[in-house]
DNA sequence: TCGAATTTGTGCGTATGTATC
DNA sequence: GGATACATACGCACAAATTCG
């Protein structure tokens, strides 16, 4: 039946689609062929029409409204973050400053609670692996906001060793609140020393795509940062953020002598 | 039909399979249960559980081997690539170093030939736009391999203004060659000071997924790469490396007093 | 305000092709 | 060759959201 035709056909209409957004014959928002316009002009089933959709929506090309129809993804203006050379951020947020210095607004929605660190955290904190079945670690869930828009979700964790009966116990919570790891962690004698990232890239999942509110398929950043004193590490960081949203930006300095070695959290 | 179950069938199903494979109860190269398996334990339409299986299929959670099963991704084991602090590389390449740190062999392909930076580049590199049709830059193909696995591609710019008529103009020949920007710039008096990474993801070409012998559909890290003496760029590269093979790793030291401005490439 | 038309989303069932074991 | 399993495609039904008269 496909005689000398490889590719399925679903596949060819996405891709026909694809053709058309790429050489900006259909611009952002405009509306694509619908289910029923795919079914006359191809003459293919409903439910094959539907998976061409599901195609171009899974690969962010395209958002389907329910009820109206489907249309070329917008692409909102791309930001960036600064990673490297810690910002002092005696008066304001990283993030928010951060922002600021874009002209965007910043924001943030949170949620700590006393937690038991799973292991590949408690490894990356350098815990004991617990006797009893007290909690060990502050965590924080974080989405972030930029002009109102989600733009980042962080896992934070923090060793309660470390912090316990301390005013910055609640990172967002108390006099210091919403400073930062760095400032918060000298208010109580910490002198932070340095951060190691592991930055990877994967699929996004599903309930990041409904919280971040992005497209399922979408492609996220995936940092995950662990601040040291000297060896000690304080607290450590899984970070999403959509590729389609935000470039990462790391500055490094460049000696005649080699960098003091420091340690490496892989 | 839906009582007060929200999630559709084939995603709280998929949700579930998920679940054991973040938890580890389906380890890498386990095998999900078939259709017909689906089908009799949920009581669900065989395309049902074919969507069920789209979707992992396409989160890159599994692998479906028609006339087999589908099974968990097998990650290949991850290495990582050192980005910050420069290593001084006094008698061998950076990459070579950093994969014999690691036990591995490094080694690469490159092909050089002047040309004409295009515009995105010439920006970079902080180029005139050029009045005549001579070539104003060095530009080197890399394809770098890890224990003879294709691993890193990298398209190079130098601008010929700085490195005309010098013994380093050709990157990968004469008495410096394969010493890394840094070291051969040194060789005509060039002290390189720092550099600026951009860094984001996106899904690999058909070309790139041919150059690096990885799939279509593979997720990229992309990383671009601008070298600076003071305020003068003197090497701009853009790198591509497969998400699932390598993490990037950046260290990141902090002050008390606020680091020096330097340039950004945006 | 209401209702009809449109459109996407989910799900069932069936048939056929093709790759693997 | 036969059994198994995934991939594509058709056709149908209904739900839910949107649009518009």
């Amino acid at each position: 039946m496909n005689e000398e035709n490889e590719r399925p056909r679903y596949l060819r209409i996405a891709d026909a689609l694809r053709t058309q957004i790429a050489a900006g014959e259909l611009e952002d928002g405009a509306r694509l062929p619908s289910i029923p316009e795919m079914v006359r002009e191809h003459g293919i089933a409903s439910s094959t029409a539907q998976r061409v959709i599901n195609v171009l929506v899974s690969e962010g090309l395209a958002i389907a409204k329910p009820g109206s129809g489907t249309y070329v993804r917008t692409w909102p203006e791309k930001g960036y973050m600064v990673c490297s050379w810690h910002r002092n951020a005696r008066g304001g947020s990283p993030f928010k400053l951060e922002m600021e210095g874009q002209g965007a607004q910043g924001n943030w929605d949170y949620e700590s609670r006393t937690d038991r660190a799973p292991g590949a955290i408690r490894e990356r904190l350098a815990l004991d692996d617990p006797a009893d079945d007290r909690p060990n670690a502050m965590h924080t869930s974080y989405l972030y906001r930029r002009n109102g828009r989600p733009a980042q979700l962080a896992e934070s964790w923090e060793p309660l060793a470390l912090t316990r009966h301390t005013p910055i116990v609640l990172p967002e919570d108390g006099p210091y609140a919403g400073l930062g790891v760095v400032e918060r962690m000298r208010q109580i004698g910490v002198r932070v020393t340095h951060s190691n990232d592991d930055i990877s890239a994967r699929h996004i999942t599903l309930a990041e795509a409904q919280r971040l509110e992005v497209a399922p398929g979408e492609i996220v950043l995936t940092r995950t940062r662990t601040y040291y004193a000297d060896t000690l590490p304080v607290e450590t960081a899984d970070i999403v953020v959509p590729a389609s949203l935000y470039t990462l930006k790391y500055g490094t300095s460049i000696w005649d002598e080699p960098a003091e070695e420091r340690p490496q959290s892989a």
